[in-house]
DNA sequence: GATGAAGGTCGACAATGCCGACCATCACCC
DNA sequence: GGGTGATGGTCGGCATTGTCGACCTTCATC
């Protein structure tokens, strides 16, 4: 690909670094992790400074992400269309549930969670909108690797790190679990991400008919499961939010 | 200020332009809009969308912010120290008080909310966590900008938009809100911003005693006021959260 | 099939941003 | 106290880099 800006390229680089490290990261830290000269980081970190992305400590001059990007990634949302039409829908689905309601996109190597309803019964709950979520171990990661090629690319390419004693790691055996899970119409993960948690997820589709996104229900394995599995009180809720949300995008009857 | 890089301060400029004009723009419109070559903006166009900071719509030729922003603003969040510290507090203070609480602080013209918890009594509610609030005409903003003087330089700088017919918008007249807010130590918003709504807040400041960011509660001014204006017990409410994340953040006893 | 406006490409030119040597400041410690 | 080795930050010469505007392709309209 031609012609990309290498100004711009670093920058990005200096921003998931900043996302990715340690809080704080000295001008040093940061010009010798990515290999650049002094003055060229810090040309950058000043100019992303002055435009908001970065932040500098004043007291021990460390950089920081800086607030625009809330700002940003806020105005991101605004604009995304998958979101506003399930806004009403996962809402529904986590009253119906009693469970968190997610929705995840395909995002770099993972799930990037763009909208998280809280489970109706309160109790200190924290907002993971903006998190991401593996592919190989999750719902909503599965439904996407199975039903979305280019999550599937994703998957094949990175290694399936064992998150709990219960993930799924062999390649042919996840293979398996994809065709499962194409075959049925949805995902679970049981304890396969964190113990005790189990969760269960649908694909949405748009008006092409293409995956764009996943949606599903997580929870303590004590409530949403029963002794065979996942409720299927929960498999029906998730897949019919699936689909109510796959018809406001135009996918039509299925 | 010397060596701002050009390309970098561009970029920046083509994202706040999709964050803040309409949902999608064409290329054209960018580089029109920014007085760019149609082959300059296109570079810059396609090296954000490579690192994820801007997506194109495979069939318009649109584009729109990106994904990675909203990973990079989740990851901000993390970060930011006075937000983990005061966590725990405005749990308690929506908990106490019945009503949704918010931390803001200070963010280029206006009140950039960086935590928001919902009202107990459930019911749909937006999460509210990236988006700004003026700093005129709210409680948050009208504390920022009494106790804040880089807050107080930017509401002077600015206009005073009248938003309802109570918000305030002479200078002479803010500026006497602005010393009842300072003398008093807390701010309110009777209906000065959304109508039917009133908010308090107050000031929280680190170790250094320097002002940092604001704690407030908003909801129906019927819940909120009585006869007398806001309620006491809200303003106490409110003051003591503030107060106990200033302590977190080791500004010691007041 | 002409027309205009869309997104995108290309190559020449020089402005631009990069590099590395250099400064200033601070903390530590002999 | 003055080395010593960190740190963040500055500066100017050089050539790499990004910019510009003409040009191409595609699509919708007329």
């Amino acid at each position: 690909m031609p012609g990309s800006i290498q100004s711009l390229e670093r920058a990005a680089a200096v921003l998931r670094l900043l996302a990715g490290g340690e809080r704080r990261l000295g001008l040093s830290d940061v010009a010798s992790s990515l290999g650049l000269a002094k003055g060229t980081a810090h040309g950058i970190l000043r100019t992303l400074q002055q435009e908001g992305f970065v932040e500098q400590e004043p007291v021990s001059g460390k950089y920081q992400l800086g607030a625009e990007l809330l700002r940003l990634g806020n105005s991101y949302l605004d604009v995304h269309e998958l979101r506003a039409r399930a806004l009403v829908w996962t809402d529904d689905l986590a009253r119906s549930s009693g469970e968190a309601a997610y929705l995840g996109v395909l995002h770099q190597h993972g799930v990037l969670i763009v909208h998280h309803v809280f489970r109706p019964d309160d109790g200190r709950q924290v907002l993971e909108v903006g998190a991401m979520q593996p592919l190989h171990s999750t719902a909503l990661g599965k439904v996407l690797s199975a039903f979305d090629p280019v999550a599937h690319n994703e998957v094949a390419e990175g290694e399936l790190a064992a998150l709990t004693d219960r993930t799924v790691t062999g390649t042919a055996e996840f293979e398996s679990v994809l065709d499962l899970t194409r075959s049925r119409g949805w995902g679970s993960d049981l304890e396969e991400t964190w113990v005790g948690v189990a969760s269960v997820a649908a694909p949405v589709y748009d008006r092409r008919r293409m995956p764009v996104g996943a949606v599903g229900v997580t929870g303590a394995v004590e409530r949403v499961c029963d002794p065979d599995g996942i409720q299927s009180r929960l498999v029906a809720a998730v897949r019919d939010c699936a689909r109510a949300v796959s018809r406001d995008l135009g996918a039509g009857r299925f």
